[in-house]
DNA sequence: GTCTATATGACGATAGAC
DNA sequence: GTCTATCGTCATATAGAC
Protein backbone atom coordinates (compact mmCIF):
# COMPACT_ATOMS: atom_id res chain seq x y z
CA UNK A 1 0.00 0.00 0.00
CA UNK A 2 1.75 3.39 -0.58
CA UNK A 3 1.48 5.97 1.95
CA UNK A 4 0.06 8.50 0.24
CA UNK A 5 -3.02 7.50 -0.87
CA UNK A 6 -6.01 9.27 0.28
CA UNK A 7 -8.87 6.70 1.78
CA UNK A 8 -11.72 8.52 1.43
CA UNK A 9 -13.61 10.83 -1.14
CA UNK A 10 -11.99 13.85 -2.27
CA UNK A 11 -15.20 16.28 -2.53
CA UNK A 12 -15.63 18.58 -0.22
CA UNK A 13 -13.55 21.05 1.81
CA UNK A 14 -11.72 18.47 3.40
CA UNK A 15 -11.46 15.81 0.90
CA UNK A 16 -9.86 18.49 -1.32
CA UNK A 17 -7.08 19.51 1.39
CA UNK A 18 -7.00 15.76 1.82
CA UNK A 19 -5.92 15.45 -1.82
CA UNK A 20 -3.57 18.86 -1.83
CA UNK A 21 -1.83 17.29 1.29
CA UNK A 22 -1.47 13.78 0.33
CA UNK A 23 0.52 15.59 -2.79
CA UNK A 24 2.78 16.78 -0.33
CA UNK A 25 3.44 14.03 1.22
CA UNK A 26 4.27 11.98 -1.51
CA UNK A 27 7.57 9.89 -1.47
CA UNK A 28 8.42 10.45 1.90
CA UNK A 29 12.00 9.59 1.83
CA UNK A 30 14.04 11.79 3.90
CA UNK A 31 17.40 9.57 3.92
CA UNK A 32 17.70 8.52 -0.45
CA UNK A 33 20.80 10.69 -0.52
CA UNK A 34 22.52 8.76 2.22
CA UNK A 35 25.39 5.75 1.41
CA UNK A 36 23.83 2.48 2.21
CA UNK A 37 25.57 2.04 5.72
CA UNK A 38 24.78 5.57 6.78
CA UNK A 39 21.39 5.04 6.14
CA UNK A 40 20.79 2.06 7.91
CA UNK A 41 22.48 3.23 11.19
CA UNK A 42 20.30 6.29 10.66
CA UNK A 43 17.13 4.34 10.20
CA UNK A 44 17.98 1.95 13.09
CA UNK A 45 18.91 5.18 15.35
CA UNK A 46 15.11 6.27 14.36
CA UNK A 47 13.83 3.43 15.44
CA UNK A 48 15.63 3.01 18.62
CA UNK A 49 15.27 6.90 19.61
CA UNK A 50 11.72 6.78 19.22
CA UNK A 51 11.10 3.62 21.06
CA UNK A 52 13.40 4.28 24.29
CA UNK A 53 14.58 8.07 23.65
CA UNK A 54 17.41 9.00 22.92
CA UNK A 55 19.26 9.27 26.32
CA UNK A 56 18.37 4.99 27.16
CA UNK A 57 19.19 4.37 23.23
CA UNK A 58 23.28 2.53 23.04
CA UNK A 59 25.27 2.67 20.82
CA UNK A 60 25.23 -1.08 20.97
CA UNK A 61 21.33 -0.64 20.11
CA UNK A 62 22.04 1.10 16.88
CA UNK A 63 25.19 -1.30 16.22
CA UNK A 64 22.69 -4.01 16.65
CA UNK A 65 19.94 -2.67 14.65
CA UNK A 66 21.88 -1.62 11.66
CA UNK A 67 24.11 -4.91 11.71
CA UNK A 68 27.48 -2.90 12.57
CA UNK A 69 29.85 -2.86 15.65
CA UNK A 70 29.87 -0.52 17.61
CA UNK A 71 33.54 0.75 16.32
CA UNK A 72 31.85 0.71 12.69
CA UNK A 73 29.39 3.83 13.64
CA UNK A 74 32.29 5.87 13.90
CA UNK A 75 33.00 6.02 10.48
CA UNK A 76 29.79 7.28 9.52
CA UNK A 77 28.75 9.43 12.32
CA UNK A 78 31.25 11.75 14.71
CA UNK A 79 29.02 10.38 17.98
CA UNK A 80 26.29 9.52 18.96
CA UNK A 81 24.65 13.00 19.34
CA UNK A 82 25.81 13.33 15.91
CA UNK A 83 23.16 11.06 14.75
CA UNK A 84 20.65 12.79 16.61
CA UNK A 85 21.42 15.78 15.18
CA UNK A 86 21.16 14.64 11.49
CA UNK A 87 17.57 13.12 12.60
CA UNK A 88 16.22 16.26 14.25
CA UNK A 89 17.48 18.61 11.67
CA UNK A 90 16.29 16.63 8.60
CA UNK A 91 12.81 15.71 10.28
CA UNK A 92 12.13 19.30 11.10
CA UNK A 93 13.23 20.81 7.65
CA UNK A 94 10.51 18.04 6.53
CA UNK A 95 8.15 19.63 8.62
CA UNK A 96 8.62 23.26 7.72
CA UNK A 97 8.84 22.06 4.32
CA UNK A 98 5.40 20.78 4.15
CA UNK A 99 4.06 23.23 6.24
CA UNK A 100 5.53 26.16 3.61
CA UNK A 101 3.77 24.09 0.53
CA UNK A 102 0.21 23.95 2.35
CA UNK A 103 0.70 27.56 2.64
CA UNK A 104 1.67 28.33 -0.34
CA UNK A 105 -2.44 27.13 -1.58
CA UNK A 106 -4.71 29.59 -2.03
CA UNK A 107 -7.15 30.63 -1.16
CA UNK A 108 -6.24 30.72 2.65
CA UNK A 109 -9.39 28.32 3.64
CA UNK A 110 -7.49 25.47 1.62
CA UNK A 111 -4.16 26.53 3.05
CA UNK A 112 -5.49 26.15 5.91
CA UNK A 113 -7.37 23.09 5.75
CA UNK A 114 -4.03 21.65 3.57
CA UNK A 115 -1.63 22.50 6.58
CA UNK A 116 -3.60 21.12 9.15
CA UNK A 117 -4.14 17.94 7.19
CA UNK A 118 -0.42 17.23 5.91
CA UNK A 119 1.12 18.65 9.21
CA UNK A 120 -0.85 15.83 11.37
CA UNK A 121 -1.07 12.72 9.10
CA UNK A 122 2.58 13.18 8.95
CA UNK A 123 2.81 13.00 12.54
CA UNK A 124 1.17 9.55 12.22
CA UNK A 125 2.89 8.79 9.28
CA UNK A 126 6.01 9.20 9.91
CA UNK A 127 5.47 8.77 13.95
CA UNK A 128 8.97 7.58 14.41
CA UNK A 129 10.81 10.26 13.41
CA UNK A 130 8.49 12.42 14.31
CA UNK A 131 8.86 11.45 17.62
CA UNK A 132 12.39 12.07 17.81
CA UNK A 133 11.64 15.93 16.42
CA UNK A 134 9.11 16.93 18.80
CA UNK A 135 10.39 14.84 21.77
CA UNK A 136 14.24 14.26 21.91
CA UNK A 137 14.50 18.18 21.22
CA UNK A 138 15.98 19.29 24.25
CA UNK A 139 18.39 15.69 24.06
CA UNK A 140 20.13 18.22 21.63
CA UNK A 141 23.38 19.91 22.48
CA UNK A 142 22.98 23.60 23.03
CA UNK A 143 24.44 24.78 19.22
CA UNK A 144 22.41 22.33 17.23
CA UNK A 145 19.52 22.86 19.53
CA UNK A 146 19.74 26.88 18.28
CA UNK A 147 19.78 25.60 14.55
CA UNK A 148 16.98 23.46 14.95
CA UNK A 149 14.50 25.98 16.79
CA UNK A 150 14.68 28.59 13.60
CA UNK A 151 13.21 25.71 11.92
CA UNK A 152 10.54 25.59 14.93
CA UNK A 153 10.15 29.39 14.89
CA UNK A 154 9.82 29.52 11.23
CA UNK A 155 7.17 26.84 10.89
CA UNK A 156 5.84 28.39 14.34
CA UNK A 157 5.21 32.14 12.25
CA UNK A 158 3.74 30.65 8.74
CA UNK A 159 0.98 28.84 10.50
CA UNK A 160 0.02 31.69 12.51
CA UNK A 161 0.11 33.64 9.08
CA UNK A 162 -2.18 31.36 7.30
CA UNK A 163 -4.68 31.69 10.53
CA UNK A 164 -4.27 35.53 10.10
CA UNK A 165 -5.16 35.27 6.12
CA UNK A 166 -8.03 33.28 7.03
CA UNK A 167 -9.21 35.87 9.20
CA UNK A 168 -8.96 38.79 6.55
CA UNK A 169 -5.43 39.14 6.76
CA UNK A 170 -5.26 40.54 10.86
CA UNK A 171 -2.22 40.93 12.77
CA UNK A 172 -0.73 37.54 13.24
CA UNK A 173 0.37 37.77 17.01
CA UNK A 174 -3.20 38.58 17.86
CA UNK A 175 -4.00 35.93 20.91
CA UNK A 176 -7.15 34.47 18.75
CA UNK A 177 -4.78 33.78 15.73
CA UNK A 178 -1.74 32.42 17.71
CA UNK A 179 -4.73 30.34 19.91
CA UNK A 180 -5.61 28.58 17.08
CA UNK A 181 -2.24 28.00 15.79
CA UNK A 182 -0.62 27.23 19.28
CA UNK A 183 -3.90 24.87 19.28
CA UNK A 184 -3.55 23.29 15.23
CA UNK A 185 0.26 22.89 15.76
CA UNK A 186 -0.53 21.39 19.47
CA UNK A 187 -3.07 18.24 17.79
CA UNK A 188 -0.44 17.46 14.87
CA UNK A 189 2.24 17.33 17.31
CA UNK A 190 0.74 15.02 19.44
CA UNK A 191 -0.04 12.65 16.79
CA UNK A 192 3.44 11.76 17.55
CA UNK A 193 2.72 10.32 20.76
CA UNK A 194 -0.07 8.51 20.80
CA UNK A 195 -0.71 7.05 17.40
CA UNK A 196 -0.41 3.37 16.35
CA UNK A 197 -1.01 2.17 13.62
CA UNK A 198 -2.92 -0.88 15.21
CA UNK A 199 -5.21 1.46 16.07
CA UNK A 200 -8.68 3.02 15.01
CA UNK A 201 -7.33 5.70 12.66
CA UNK A 202 -4.99 5.66 9.71
CA UNK A 203 -2.97 8.80 8.92
CA UNK A 204 -5.37 10.09 6.43
CA UNK A 205 -8.49 9.71 8.95
CA UNK A 206 -6.45 11.74 11.28
CA UNK A 207 -5.13 14.11 8.52
CA UNK A 208 -9.20 14.66 7.65
CA UNK A 209 -10.58 14.64 11.53
CA UNK A 210 -8.38 17.21 12.17
CA UNK A 211 -8.44 19.57 9.25
CA UNK A 212 -12.34 19.42 10.25
CA UNK A 213 -12.14 19.87 14.03
CA UNK A 214 -9.63 22.75 13.15
CA UNK A 215 -11.83 24.57 10.66
CA UNK A 216 -14.40 24.20 13.62
CA UNK A 217 -11.87 26.42 15.91
CA UNK A 218 -11.84 29.28 12.72
CA UNK A 219 -14.16 32.10 14.40
CA UNK A 220 -12.27 35.28 15.34
CA UNK A 221 -12.96 36.30 18.91
CA UNK A 222 -14.58 39.14 19.83
CA UNK A 223 -11.82 41.46 20.06
CA UNK B 1 -0.21 34.56 43.82
CA UNK B 2 -2.58 31.34 44.39
CA UNK B 3 -2.08 29.14 41.44
CA UNK B 4 -5.83 28.60 41.80
CA UNK B 5 -7.40 31.93 40.67
CA UNK B 6 -9.38 32.30 37.71
CA UNK B 7 -7.52 35.75 36.08
CA UNK B 8 -10.51 36.66 33.58
CA UNK B 9 -14.31 37.23 34.10
CA UNK B 10 -16.69 34.78 35.57
CA UNK B 11 -19.59 35.26 33.14
CA UNK B 12 -20.60 33.54 29.37
CA UNK B 13 -20.24 29.33 29.57
CA UNK B 14 -16.19 29.86 29.43
CA UNK B 15 -15.92 32.18 32.55
CA UNK B 16 -18.43 29.53 34.45
CA UNK B 17 -16.40 26.26 33.75
CA UNK B 18 -13.08 28.60 34.71
CA UNK B 19 -14.82 29.13 38.03
CA UNK B 20 -15.76 25.19 38.45
CA UNK B 21 -12.19 23.90 37.27
CA UNK B 22 -10.67 26.64 39.59
CA UNK B 23 -12.36 24.79 42.16
CA UNK B 24 -11.43 21.12 41.31
CA UNK B 25 -7.82 22.57 41.06
CA UNK B 26 -7.62 23.98 44.63
CA UNK B 27 -5.24 23.43 47.00
CA UNK B 28 -2.78 21.12 44.36
CA UNK B 29 0.17 19.48 46.43
CA UNK B 30 0.39 15.61 45.89
CA UNK B 31 3.17 14.82 48.13
CA UNK B 32 1.44 16.73 51.20
CA UNK B 33 1.05 12.94 53.31
CA UNK B 34 5.27 12.33 52.46
CA UNK B 35 7.31 12.62 55.02
CA UNK B 36 9.63 15.68 54.37
CA UNK B 37 12.78 14.08 52.91
CA UNK B 38 10.97 11.82 50.67
CA UNK B 39 8.94 14.61 49.27
CA UNK B 40 12.18 16.55 48.59
CA UNK B 41 13.66 13.17 46.71
CA UNK B 42 10.27 13.43 45.12
CA UNK B 43 9.75 16.94 44.06
CA UNK B 44 13.40 17.19 42.82
CA UNK B 45 13.77 13.96 41.18
CA UNK B 46 10.16 15.34 39.47
CA UNK B 47 12.62 18.66 38.58
CA UNK B 48 15.11 16.44 37.03
CA UNK B 49 12.86 14.06 35.20
CA UNK B 50 10.56 17.05 33.50
CA UNK B 51 13.88 18.60 33.05
CA UNK B 52 16.30 15.96 31.47
CA UNK B 53 13.99 12.69 31.25
CA UNK B 54 14.17 9.60 33.46
CA UNK B 55 16.97 7.91 31.61
CA UNK B 56 19.10 11.23 31.62
CA UNK B 57 18.92 11.73 35.31
CA UNK B 58 21.38 10.28 37.22
CA UNK B 59 20.84 9.29 41.42
CA UNK B 60 23.64 11.96 41.69
CA UNK B 61 21.21 14.80 40.43
CA UNK B 62 18.52 13.93 42.90
CA UNK B 63 20.58 13.67 45.53
CA UNK B 64 22.39 17.27 44.59
CA UNK B 65 18.38 18.37 44.20
CA UNK B 66 17.45 17.11 47.89
CA UNK B 67 21.02 17.31 49.77
CA UNK B 68 21.04 13.80 50.39
CA UNK B 69 24.15 11.42 48.83
CA UNK B 70 23.30 8.71 47.11
CA UNK B 71 23.06 6.30 49.27
CA UNK B 72 21.02 8.13 51.51
CA UNK B 73 18.26 7.87 48.79
CA UNK B 74 17.77 4.27 49.31
CA UNK B 75 16.22 4.45 52.67
CA UNK B 76 13.20 6.14 50.90
CA UNK B 77 12.89 4.45 47.84
CA UNK B 78 14.10 0.74 46.62
CA UNK B 79 15.59 1.92 43.50
CA UNK B 80 14.78 5.12 40.67
CA UNK B 81 12.38 3.12 38.79
CA UNK B 82 10.78 3.17 41.79
CA UNK B 83 10.69 7.01 42.39
CA UNK B 84 9.64 7.56 38.46
CA UNK B 85 6.59 5.06 39.50
CA UNK B 86 5.36 6.99 42.46
CA UNK B 87 5.34 10.14 40.35
CA UNK B 88 3.45 8.44 37.61
CA UNK B 89 1.06 6.77 39.75
CA UNK B 90 -0.15 10.04 41.53
CA UNK B 91 -0.09 12.28 38.83
CA UNK B 92 -2.11 10.06 36.71
CA UNK B 93 -4.25 9.67 39.66
CA UNK B 94 -4.52 13.09 39.77
CA UNK B 95 -5.50 13.86 36.37
CA UNK B 96 -8.03 10.91 36.57
CA UNK B 97 -9.55 13.05 39.53
CA UNK B 98 -10.26 16.11 37.68
CA UNK B 99 -11.36 14.59 34.94
CA UNK B 100 -14.18 12.59 36.92
CA UNK B 101 -14.83 15.51 39.52
CA UNK B 102 -15.43 17.74 35.93
CA UNK B 103 -17.47 15.03 34.31
CA UNK B 104 -19.99 15.18 37.51
CA UNK B 105 -20.79 18.45 36.68
CA UNK B 106 -24.18 19.45 35.06
CA UNK B 107 -25.61 20.06 32.30
CA UNK B 108 -23.24 17.96 30.34
CA UNK B 109 -22.07 20.97 28.21
CA UNK B 110 -20.63 22.28 31.48
CA UNK B 111 -19.13 19.42 32.05
CA UNK B 112 -17.17 19.06 29.62
CA UNK B 113 -16.02 22.82 29.64
CA UNK B 114 -15.38 22.64 33.00
CA UNK B 115 -13.13 18.80 32.04
CA UNK B 116 -11.39 20.58 29.05
CA UNK B 117 -10.29 23.83 31.36
CA UNK B 118 -9.55 22.22 34.30
CA UNK B 119 -7.63 19.41 32.12
CA UNK B 120 -5.58 21.62 30.11
CA UNK B 121 -4.88 24.15 33.05
CA UNK B 122 -3.22 21.34 34.73
CA UNK B 123 -0.81 20.66 32.05
CA UNK B 124 -0.15 24.05 32.26
CA UNK B 125 0.07 24.75 36.42
CA UNK B 126 1.32 21.40 37.09
CA UNK B 127 3.89 21.35 34.19
CA UNK B 128 6.39 19.22 35.41
CA UNK B 129 4.27 16.24 37.11
CA UNK B 130 2.91 16.27 34.16
CA UNK B 131 5.97 15.79 31.22
CA UNK B 132 6.37 13.33 33.83
CA UNK B 133 2.96 11.38 33.38
CA UNK B 134 2.91 11.83 29.97
CA UNK B 135 6.70 11.48 28.27
CA UNK B 136 8.13 9.03 30.93
CA UNK B 137 5.29 6.65 30.88
CA UNK B 138 7.29 4.56 27.98
CA UNK B 139 9.88 4.69 30.95
CA UNK B 140 8.52 2.78 33.78
CA UNK B 141 8.38 -1.02 33.95
CA UNK B 142 6.05 -3.47 32.49
CA UNK B 143 3.62 -4.10 35.59
CA UNK B 144 4.64 -0.58 36.97
CA UNK B 145 3.41 0.89 33.54
CA UNK B 146 0.74 -1.70 33.39
CA UNK B 147 -0.84 -0.23 36.88
CA UNK B 148 -0.65 3.46 35.47
CA UNK B 149 -2.45 1.95 32.15
CA UNK B 150 -5.41 2.10 34.08
CA UNK B 151 -5.93 5.13 35.21
CA UNK B 152 -5.17 6.22 31.41
CA UNK B 153 -7.96 4.22 30.16
CA UNK B 154 -10.50 5.70 33.08
CA UNK B 155 -9.22 8.77 31.60
CA UNK B 156 -9.81 8.78 28.19
CA UNK B 157 -13.20 6.76 28.84
CA UNK B 158 -14.84 9.58 31.14
CA UNK B 159 -13.70 12.35 28.60
CA UNK B 160 -15.21 10.00 25.18
CA UNK B 161 -18.39 9.48 27.92
CA UNK B 162 -18.67 13.26 28.23
CA UNK B 163 -18.94 14.26 24.80
CA UNK B 164 -21.67 11.38 23.96
CA UNK B 165 -23.12 12.74 26.77
CA UNK B 166 -23.24 16.63 25.16
CA UNK B 167 -23.64 14.81 21.44
CA UNK B 168 -27.23 13.54 23.33
CA UNK B 169 -26.40 10.41 25.03
CA UNK B 170 -24.91 8.74 21.67
CA UNK B 171 -22.85 5.45 21.46
CA UNK B 172 -19.38 6.82 23.39
CA UNK B 173 -17.35 4.89 20.33
CA UNK B 174 -19.15 6.45 17.69
CA UNK B 175 -16.02 8.20 15.52
CA UNK B 176 -16.83 11.44 15.88
CA UNK B 177 -17.12 11.19 19.94
CA UNK B 178 -13.80 9.23 20.09
CA UNK B 179 -12.62 11.92 17.68
CA UNK B 180 -13.30 15.20 19.91
CA UNK B 181 -12.74 13.05 22.85
CA UNK B 182 -9.01 12.43 21.37
CA UNK B 183 -8.65 15.63 20.73
CA UNK B 184 -9.24 17.86 23.80
CA UNK B 185 -6.87 14.83 25.48
CA UNK B 186 -4.29 15.97 23.17
CA UNK B 187 -4.53 19.57 23.44
CA UNK B 188 -4.54 19.39 27.00
CA UNK B 189 -1.56 16.69 27.28
CA UNK B 190 0.70 18.74 24.93
CA UNK B 191 0.00 21.84 26.76
CA UNK B 192 2.57 20.12 29.07
CA UNK B 193 5.24 20.27 26.16
CA UNK B 194 5.60 23.85 25.28
CA UNK B 195 4.02 25.66 28.45
CA UNK B 196 6.70 27.90 30.26
CA UNK B 197 5.63 30.31 32.86
CA UNK B 198 7.70 33.23 30.73
CA UNK B 199 5.42 32.60 27.44
CA UNK B 200 2.45 34.65 26.57
CA UNK B 201 -0.34 32.21 27.95
CA UNK B 202 -1.57 31.83 31.55
CA UNK B 203 -2.33 28.28 32.74
CA UNK B 204 -6.05 30.53 33.05
CA UNK B 205 -5.86 31.64 29.94
CA UNK B 206 -4.68 28.12 28.01
CA UNK B 207 -7.36 26.62 30.45
CA UNK B 208 -10.25 29.37 29.03
CA UNK B 209 -8.96 28.98 25.41
CA UNK B 210 -8.65 25.38 25.03
CA UNK B 211 -12.41 25.83 26.83
CA UNK B 212 -13.54 27.84 24.06
CA UNK B 213 -11.96 25.78 21.15
CA UNK B 214 -12.91 22.94 22.09
CA UNK B 215 -16.63 23.62 22.64
CA UNK B 216 -16.40 24.85 18.62
CA UNK B 217 -15.14 20.79 17.79
CA UNK B 218 -18.71 19.95 19.22
CA UNK B 219 -20.92 19.13 16.16
CA UNK B 220 -21.92 15.75 16.16
CA UNK B 221 -20.50 14.54 12.59
CA UNK B 222 -23.51 13.35 9.96
CA UNK B 223 -23.50 9.55 10.52
C1' DG C 1 35.40 0.08 6.10
C1' DT C 2 34.91 -3.40 9.42
C1' DC C 3 36.34 -6.00 13.09
C1' DT C 4 38.07 -7.42 18.18
C1' DA C 5 39.89 -5.61 22.12
C1' DT C 6 40.22 -2.14 25.30
C1' DA C 7 40.67 2.55 27.64
C1' DT C 8 38.27 5.58 30.62
C1' DG C 9 34.68 7.07 33.16
C1' DA C 10 29.92 7.19 35.06
C1' DC C 11 26.15 4.57 36.21
C1' DG C 12 22.87 2.22 39.85
C1' DA C 13 23.23 0.05 43.90
C1' DT C 14 25.52 -1.78 48.33
C1' DA C 15 28.67 -2.21 52.66
C1' DG C 16 29.66 -0.74 56.88
C1' DA C 17 30.99 3.12 60.15
C1' DC C 18 28.71 6.56 62.94
C1' DG D 1 18.98 7.85 58.82
C1' DT D 2 23.03 9.62 56.90
C1' DC D 3 27.55 9.38 55.49
C1' DT D 4 32.10 7.87 52.73
C1' DA D 5 33.88 4.46 50.06
C1' DT D 6 33.36 1.22 46.74
C1' DC D 7 31.54 -2.75 43.95
C1' DG D 8 30.27 -4.60 39.45
C1' DT D 9 28.49 -3.22 35.17
C1' DC D 10 27.94 -0.91 31.09
C1' DA D 11 28.37 3.48 28.75
C1' DT D 12 30.93 6.17 24.81
C1' DA D 13 34.73 6.28 22.35
C1' DT D 14 39.44 4.76 20.55
C1' DA D 15 43.52 1.63 18.91
C1' DG D 16 45.23 -1.24 15.81
C1' DA D 17 44.83 -5.62 12.99
C1' DC D 18 42.83 -7.15 8.65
Amino acid sequence: MRMTEVDGPVTGDAGRAAAAGAVLLAGDDLWSDLPPTARAIVVAAIDSFADRGFHATTLRHIAAGSGLSTAALYVHFRSKDDVLFEVSRRGHARALGLVRAAAAGEPAGHAFRTLVYAFSRWHAEQRTVARVVQYEFAALGPEHREQVTVLRRATERIVREVVAEVFGGVDPERPDVRGVATAVLSLGVDVARWFTPSGPYTPDGIGRLYCELAERMLVPARV
